[in-house]
RNA sequence: GGUCCCAUCGUCUAGUGGUUAGGACGCUGGCCUCUCACGCCGGAAACCGGGGUUCAACUCCCCGUGGGACUACCA
């Protein structure tokens, strides 16, 4: 068995491509299958040599490997499509010869002009084989007003083409509905995608073709081609699509669809590869949180859903956040480094266990690894700056009596390095404050938020100096 | 418009003729708790419609309806 996964380098890769990259690659894995990348770059306008760098990083991001592209040459290369012209011209050639294919001179504005007109009647278009039987005189005539051909392919009439599809099952069309000869080269020579990823998968023995559903309506014509060239053709299964919240197919208006920006977002390259890959389909205990082994042991692609799923962006949240509680810790640690030094933390200043330690605790309350940016200044800030709840809540009547009590506790030295963290206790001595209103006041005043893990835990990491400064800043904001 | 695909809670899904239609996210009531989160216990929430087939349809067939994709000298 060997599978594809065959970007086009026109922008990041987004979140449906990745789709069909990672159930290619978790298909590959079930079956020991060799995995092929292979750039689809003939769109020369729009292709790009660092979007090609960028979706590539992306998927060694994601984890995905394969094992054979234009990195790792295995004999069927060139893996760039743009780097394979003379390869799909012999066949062009072949197909000219054997009338199988034929030049037309059409220009862009007749066509377009045709097509419009077929649309006023009502009626759909079908190119009308105007250059399918042109004189040697007329063609050297258009060559003459320096009209350029393109190759199309000749579409057989009244011939039923049957895909056997591993994932929709038969699909059947007719070869007279599906807008007649279609040009398989440009008019500059370039050559265009359904003509060339029939040659190419044949050419590099690619047996099963995962690809988005998009693709479906193309399946004819490239069956067509093969045929005419005297080529088997593969498996083929389309996947459902990723739709956006509207049902329609998920693209860059429904938010965040590049990978790249989940990255940056902090989600965990598992959790992203953990959900897309669940995503239209469950597993036999029907948990969703699955380690890529047993994603890889239970997928199939008959498994798979035959319907399109909504991309849940909220889902995908809450099993980010579920990777980053259950992560290895030293693995989650340096995984919030880059988001700490993003806020603006030089943690060569840090001692390495202090920042573990830090994360151990407030790792249960990150959903992104960049929630990490207000969390972190409440143990490295001398004196964070409160958030609104918190701010009202000092300066509340509680507030200020708990205020006025650590104020005193810190000036008659009655606390110190060593016993700092009985602040709470002492504090409920002194004042009779209990509960709530005791631990919301002191929780607001030394960490600046209202929210977070036990607040003992916390005093023992942010220290007694800082404690001590918190305290003297919020008594002359508050109480002078 | 044409071709093709699809159809179970809001969302992702389980279900393959007989089920109190199950799970997950989200929502929600409660417990735990100084708070949030986690965790635990509960709740609301679905078989698109109509015909068949059958003793029996969410499940099979047909027709509607709805949604989607494609309809380029893009991929």
């Amino acid at each position: 068995m060997r599978v594809r996964f065959a970007p086009s380098p026109t922008g990041f890769l987004h979140i449906g491509n990745a789709r069909t990259a990672i159930i290619n690659y978790i298909i590959a894995k079930k079956h020991n299958a060799e995995y092929l990348l292979r750039v689809e770059d003939t769109d020369m306008e729009r292709s790009s040599k660092e979007s090609e760098e960028s979706i590539i990083a992306d998927l060694k991001w994601l984890g995905i490997e394969w094992t054979e592209g234009p990195d790792i040459d295995k004999g069927h290369g060139p893996y760039r499509q743009s780097e394979r012209f003379e390869i799909y011209q012999k066949y062009t050639d072949k197909l000219l010869a054997e009338k199988k294919a034929y030049h037309c001179y059409c220009s862009q504005e007749e066509l377009d002009a045709e097509r419009a007109e077929s649309e006023a009647k009502g009626i759909p278009f079908t190119y009308k084989r105007t250059c399918l039987n042109l004189s040697e005189e007329k063609k050297k005539q258009y060559e003459a007003e320096g009209r350029k051909p393109t190759v199309r392919f000749k579409v057989n009439d009244g011939e039923k083409i049957e895909i056997e599809d591993g994932i929709k099952g038969k699909v059947v069309f007719e070869s007279d509905n599906i807008g007649g000869d279609f040009i398989i080269v440009r008019s500059d020579g370039v050559p265009i995608y359904n003509y060339i990823v029939v040659i190419d998968d044949l050419l590099m023995e690619i047996s099963h073709v995962i690809r988005g559903e998009d693709h479906l309506p193309n399946t004819p014509k490239q069956v067509m081609i093969a045929r005419a060239l005297d080529m088997p053709t593969p498996k083929y299964a389309h996947l459902p699509l990723v739709l956006g919240p509207d049902k329609k197919k998920l693209s860059k208006r429904h938010g965040i669809t590049s990978v790249d920006l989940y990255k940056q977002e902090g989600y965990l390259p598992e959790a992203l590869m953990n959900y897309i890959a669940v995503l239209g389909w469950s597993s036999e205990s029907g948990e969703e949180i699955l380690p890529l082994e047993e994603i890889i042991r239970q997928i199939d692609i008959d498994r798979l859903g035959k319907s399109s799923a909504v991309f849940d962006f909220v889902k995908l949240k809450w099993m980010n956040a579920a990777y980053i509680r259950n992560y290895d810790l030293k693995k989650i640690t340096s995984l919030f480094k880059p988001f700490i030094e993003k806020a603006g933390y030089d943690l060569s200043k840090f001692d390495e266990d202090y920042i573990e330690t830090i994360i151990a605790s407030v790792r249960g309350n990150c959903e992104l690894l960049s929630d990490i940016a207000k969390l972190f200044p409440i143990f490295a800030e001398d004196v964070p700056t409160a958030d609104e709840e918190a701010t009202a809540m000092i300066a509340s009547a509680e507030g200020k009596t708990a205020l006025t009590a650590a104020k005193e506790l810190i000036d008659s030295d009655e606390i110190n390095s060593d016993n700092f963290t009985e602040i709470t206790n002492m504090i409920k001595a002194k004042t009779g404050l209990k509960g709530k209103n005791l631990f919301m006041p002191v929780r607001a005043l030394l960490t600046s938020v209202l929210h977070g893990p036990d607040l003992a835990e916390m005093l023992k990491l942010i220290g007694f100096e800082k404690i001590k400064m918190r305290i003297n800043s919020a008594y002359e904001k508050n109480c002078v």
